[in-house]
DNA sequence: ACCCAGGGTCATA
DNA sequence: TATGACCATGGG
């Protein structure tokens, strides 16, 4: 059983450490079922070069990615890594969307409904459908990742081998659903991870990660 | 030269 | 179910 105290703390500690965070960093929230599938694995930095490449090409729109053939498709995205791979699982995803009929037909969606679907695109694994579930359906999913499950198991609220539905339904079990807390929670996890705590008790990001009482 | 980064799929046992 | 191989760029 999964304290929501607990987690609450180490959300307090994260918020004054870090302050808000406005995820998910996008210009539309098109654009986030993009960046979702470009940062699988991938720094952002690099994806922000492929994002800006289909910009520049002006292919950020569902049509403009599908209609493009996979080698071009490939080469603007070439910077984010898995050029290949990211290729094929974009137009994947976008022809799902655009044959869904975008936003407004998917956002009538029950959230396990429209879950499913997600995960029925080929390339859209867990950790991507519940990005997108979250900072572009804005539904109240808690979005499990590799720094997620690190800084838990850090501070022994999880053991760290649990799969990854398990690990989402303790969480969301012990905190209330809320889309601004899952947000903002997930982002800052994401955060500290990038501030590479070293352990010294001196410093901001081991006040964050100190023992639970 | 190494190691890692906001994962997921596939083959094998 | 559970590992391992594979995908590939760019920054430290």
């Amino acid at each position: 059983m999964m304290s929501r105290r607990a987690l609450k703390t180490v959300y307090r500690r994260l918020y004054r450490a870090y302050g808000p965070q406005h995820w998910w960093p996008a210009a539309s929230r098109f654009e986030i079922l993009v960046g979702a599938v470009l940062t699988q694995n991938t720094a952002w930095v690099n994806v922000e070069k492929a994002i800006a490449n289909l910009r520049r090409a002006g292919r950020l729109e569902a049509k403009a990615i599908t209609a493009l053939p996979d080698k071009r498709l490939a080469a603007l995205i070439r910077p984010s890594g898995y050029f290949n791979v990211k290729a094929r699982r974009l137009k994947h995803l976008c022809r799902w969307f655009a044959e869904e009929g975008g936003f407004s037909t998917l956002s009538r969606r029950n959230t396990e409904v429209l879950r499913a679907s997600l995960l029925e695109v080929h390339g859209i694994g867990p950790e991507t459908a519940d990005d997108i579930l979250l900072y572009a359906f804005s539904r109240p999913v808690f979005v499990i990742d590799v720094y997620t499950r690190r800084l838990l198991r850090r501070l022994r609220l999880i053991n760290g081998d649990e799969d990854y539905e398990t690990l989402r339904a303790r969480i969301e079990a012990a905190l209330a659903p809320d889309t601004a807390l899952y947000n903002e929670f997930h982002a800052l996890i994401v955060r500290h991870a990038k501030e590479k705590c070293t352990q010294d008790p001196g410093c901001r990001h081991c006040k964050v990660e100190a023992p639970l009482k």
